[in-house]
DNA sequence: ATCTTTGTAAGGAAATATCCTTCATTTGTA
DNA sequence: TACAAATGAAGGATATTTCCTTACAAAGAT
């Protein structure tokens, strides 16, 4: 048989450790090599074992995950990373995967779950948990989430719409007047009319507002 | 045993219909109820029929998809809508879900992926092919795609890169000086500068730029 | 039948942004 | 060491935007 992967766990829970660890030695295809309760050991041990996989809680004290990952991946470029967390929030994912990690997966997850996603990452996919993957796509839902604030920008007449989001792309009251075909005064006003209704003062916090509600692009 | 679900297919091939007519009437728990080859026949029938799920493709002649979902959606709140296409486009797929879709999966899926995807929309879940999931988190992957291009945001300095983005973000000169702590003279310098360095000329073709790189966020 | 919203447009003062140039340090690099 | 790039800043003329107000016709709502 082929040689099992050599795997490193680093997490502060010396129990989590413990079951993860007869979990995976448990499997055929994989072994423990090593077992890290802070940041600075993860690094030593991940530079001494080099081991093919780790398995990184992102909550460890003394130098968070989200630093650590770039340090490990600069310094052992070939160990593939999979990120095992409580948290769900999106923007975890995503500075992790940016960071260098191949896999995101939630302590929530079934044992066959972790499995798959460490088959999954060793062979080079990208692995990510999918309860994450839905509330990223939460984003693009109707209704769920932002009602109230959605309403209002549906208040808006086309031509206040049309105006704002041109505004929010950056373009100027000119630019505009062209693009549309109006004078620049009234591109002045349909603008005015559609902050107003927004609450908003300033170009920046309607671009806030757009960007958050997808309306660019 | 309970009652199938009944569903309608709608897609202009005859022959793919036929095909997954056969497949889902050979599910203990789908019957197919009927076909629709045109956007106008999947309303007519979906009022008609008023079917459990819809099994559609967007790229029907007459009547594109996407406008459909939403007129759909409006006269038969209770169906469910699984997108069936070949378009693996994640702005696709946006609209889609948008208009009320409530899964999305990719015409290369194998049988027992659509099966499983038409029992998780059933079931209330949404559903999103794998593959289609992949190229959205790929906007949170690193490198992979936009080097030439990257490299030229990446040859600002980072005092330029900060000013620009802020720039892009739709805030003054004034705002950003007082946020980083600097002259508004010197903003404007960085941002000169910048938008030099990238061929920029207009406050729109940089907010474009930032857009396509996600630089903002 | 009246009130509100929408579309369109303008005047004019005050605030801002843009453009182009120049300059002095500091730091990195050939 | 010398040259290039990055940082920080300013002057000043001109171009634009922003703000506030006013106006009027058509469409929709009450």
């Amino acid at each position: 048989m082929p040689e099992k992967v050599r795997v490193l766990l680093a997490d502060d829970h010396a129990v989590l450790r413990s079951g993860l660890s007869l979990l995976i030695n448990n499997q055929k295809d994989f072994s423990v090599v090593g077992e890290a309760p802070t940041g600075i050991a993860t690094i030593a041990l991940s530079e001494e074992l080099a081991p093919d996989l780790l398995l990184l809680d992102i909550n460890m004290p003394k130098l968070g995950g989200l630093e650590i990952i770039t340090t490990l991946k600069q310094k052992s470029p070939d160990m593939k990373i999979l990120i095992l967390t409580m948290h769900d929030e999106p923007e975890y994912l995503r500075q992790a995967l940016k960071s260098g990690a191949s896999g995101y997966i939630l302590k929530k997850a079934a044992d066959t779950e972790l499995l798959s996603a460490m088959r999954a990452v060793i062979n080079g996919e990208v692995y990510v948990h999918s309860a994450i993957t839905k509330s990223i796509l939460k984003d693009m839902l109707p209704e769920e989430v932002g009602d109230k604030e959605k309403d209002e920008w549906e208040d808006l007449s086309p031509r206040e719409k049309q105006v704002l989001r041109l505004v929010a792309l950056g373009h100027t009251r000119q630019e505009i007047a062209e693009k549309i075909g109006l004078s620049s005064k009234t591109v002045d006003t349909y603008r005015a009319r559609g902050m107003d209704k927004l609450g908003l003062k300033t170009r920046a916090s309607l671009v806030r507002f757009a960007l958050q509600r997808h309306l660019l692009n």
